[in-house]
DNA sequence: GTCTATACCAAGATAGAC
DNA sequence: GTCTATCTTGGTATAGAC
């Protein structure tokens, strides 16, 4: 049996992707858990929100290593980027649409009302640029362009998640990756062949 | 001053893109509106439920106006993409970073709970797509493609909403519009380029 | 660290006078 | 159509024994 803590935080990750933030009770916490509340006090003692916290951090580094996971398996960063979106979609697909990540819903849900929240879950998204950020260097863009064509990747899986939830269909998913492909390989094409024009330049 | 219906309307969009469905309260809807609760019930006889899903259709309604509108200043439907995007990053900005639109968050969060919501929601960005893909059909692509392609810009707008709400900047939301824009560009030319080689073969 | 009981408050919804 | 009072339920959080 998995430690108390342990239980908790993966009992309300799902909840939250399923239900986000405020349509989960803490009731529904240390039901799914089965922990009684004194614990959930106990690891978590002030409640709600520091919970919450914890499943943001916890939950962003490890689809953090899921995707480096990706990355690894290629040195073609339009390639892993598919894969991932692929990846998505299957989970949507198996677990009856709920959330992928309970980061997005989370997050938008709480980004005017609570700071702290808010916070934990702009330095989990900003980890997620700043990964994909440099394996678009590596393949030859600059870090500006990088950066900003990682932030859109971000914006398009998370994007993405909404629709097909919606719907309850995950090809929109996995379109949406197709296209995100597309438009790495071609920035990738356009910084190769700008640096091609240079070296006939003799720069 | 306006109709009480309206009132309640209008309120109820503001709160839920600041709070979202479950952090929005009946009460606050009724002190904002200057309603009072008969007045909701009178309206909305099946309550909270009814009145986000008049907001989630009638706002839905407005933004694919105003979609149309940018789409009629142009025929080029990357032009139109951008300056969408460009737009709601200035509205962003202009109001604290509450979200754009209140009808993305309410989805995520009831999407698995409330299936007459997510069921309007899913009208609402069928509506969008079906939209922006006539004109991409108009600019020269194919049926599926234009569809995906739309499905695309939106789950990426959505996405760019998230992102931007959680840092409090909406550079990310232009970003993202300057790359749908050359996504957009970058389809309708390979589209071309397929007919001019057709037209090349005699077909 | 765990468990049960409970305090306290805000939620959605209803009733019935006007 | 509007207004106020109120019902009932469920929320978060705490207390204190074990």
């Amino acid at each position: 049996m998995a430690a108390t803590r342990d239980r908790i935080i993966a009992a309300t990750n799902e909840l939250f992707r399923r239900g986000g933030y405020n349509g989960t009770s803490l009731r529904q916490v240390t039901d799914a858990a089965g922990a009684p509340t004194g614990s959930l006090y106990h690891f978590f003692p002030r409640g709600k929100a520091e919970l919450a916290e914890a499943v943001i951090t916890e939950t962003g580094a490890s689809y953090l290593e899921l995707f480096e996971l990706f990355a690894a398996a290629t040195s073609d960063p339009g390639a892993a980027v598919g894969a991932f979106f692929d990846g998505a979609a299957e989970t949507l697909e198996q677990s009856d649409y709920i959330d992928v990540c309970p980061i997005g819903t989370v997050a938008r849900e709480v980004a005017n009302t609570h700071d702290r929240l808010r916070g934990a879950a702009d330095r989990v998204f900003s980890s997620w640029i700043e990964s994909l950020g440099k394996h678009l260097e590596a393949a030859g863009l600059a870090t500006t362009e990088a950066t900003a064509l990682a932030a859109t990747v971000v914006a398009a899986l998370e994007g993405s998640f909404v629709l097909a939830r919606t719907r309850r269909n995950a090809d929109v998913v996995r379109h949406t990756g197709n296209h995100m492909r597309s438009l790495v390989d071609a920035q990738l094409r356009d910084a190769h062949n700008r640096a091609q024009v240079n070296v006939g330049r003799g720069r």
